[in-house]
DNA sequence: TTGAATCTTGATAAAAAAGTCAAGATTAAA
DNA sequence: TTTAATCTTGACTTTTTTATCAAGATTCAA
């Protein structure tokens, strides 16, 4: 179970330029580029993804660049991670899991399935509510948010 | 974020050979192959994986075959996880995503990582107790445990 | 002791994801 | 009108993951 590169890179992005939504000011890809360390091809690449979710809005030309489509308030992140890199589970999850098979031998009863799913309600109900807005903030706000310890991480 | 076909082929082996552990009979890769759908050379390399992490035991030879190393109740299916397919997030993920730059770009204050961090806590808040044994029994066992609807998929 | 069935391992091939590139379209300012 | 700065798109290359293969080692039974 692992986060891809899209999705890291891509909600990097959009923070970057969810930041500038109150003054106004588009960024460009150049811009974003040296803030995040990412190549413009990439940056380019990623933002196209996220303008085409309907995140962000571009403008062509000489004073261009990307704006947020909406208030960091109303942008879901449930939602900008869909696009950038689909659902954890979803029903087409057991048909690209057969292996040599048609259909998965364990389509009736099916305890990983299951599993899946329940993990996949875990994550949603951390996502549910968070918004763009919440991630603009410092990591101490949105730590308390879901009464973490910004110091406790289970990994280690 | 996804699961990897390795996490999934992994688990359902395992259960397989997890329902075969009370009446103590072995389970061959060819055997395990038909099962499952998952070719022979596909199963020999997913199991040496879970033998290596100390899940199963394998005799070699003519009566030979896999079976589990510890009862279904002692097997925690976080375990298991982390070895098929390795943490959601860790230390190292910061590291693998600095783009272009040595080191990323924000390391002091960054809610990216923050919100990894928070969802890998709901993840393992799910699996932490969770052991191969609450995965032998049927799909609605499982779902009474986290008060989960069978038929709520909040994927549709 | 021989042979058949099994697991073991490292190398190879195929598929998917990530990242790069080049040519083009659009816009605003000079 | 010209120029420079920008976004846009599809194709390509590289890297990572997944799956396959072939040769070998081990064990049991006849």
């Amino acid at each position: 179970m692992k986060f891809s590169a899209q999705e890291e890179y891509g909600l990097r992005c959009l923070i970057r330029i969810g930041k500038y939504f109150k003054v106004e000011k588009s960024l460009t890809i150049p811009e974003i580029s040296v803030y995040e360390g990412i190549s413009q091809h990439n940056v380019g690449k990623i933002l196209r993804i996220l303008r085409m979710g309907g995140f962000l809005e571009s403008e062509r030309g000489q004073s261009g660049g990307y704006t947020l489509s909406a208030p960091p308030d109303k942008i879901k992140i449930i939602d900008v991670l869909f696009v950038l890199g689909g659902r954890l589970y979803d029903d087409s999850f057991c048909q690209s899991h057969t292996g040599m098979n048609d259909i998965c031998t364990n389509t009736t009863e099916c305890s990983v399935r299951s599993l899946w799913k329940i993990i996949q309600d875990a994550v949603d109900n951390v996502l549910v509510n968070l918004t763009l807005q919440d991630l603009l903030g410092t990591e101490d706000n949105l730590f308390s948010l879901f009464d973490v310890a910004p110091g406790s991480n289970s990994s280690n």
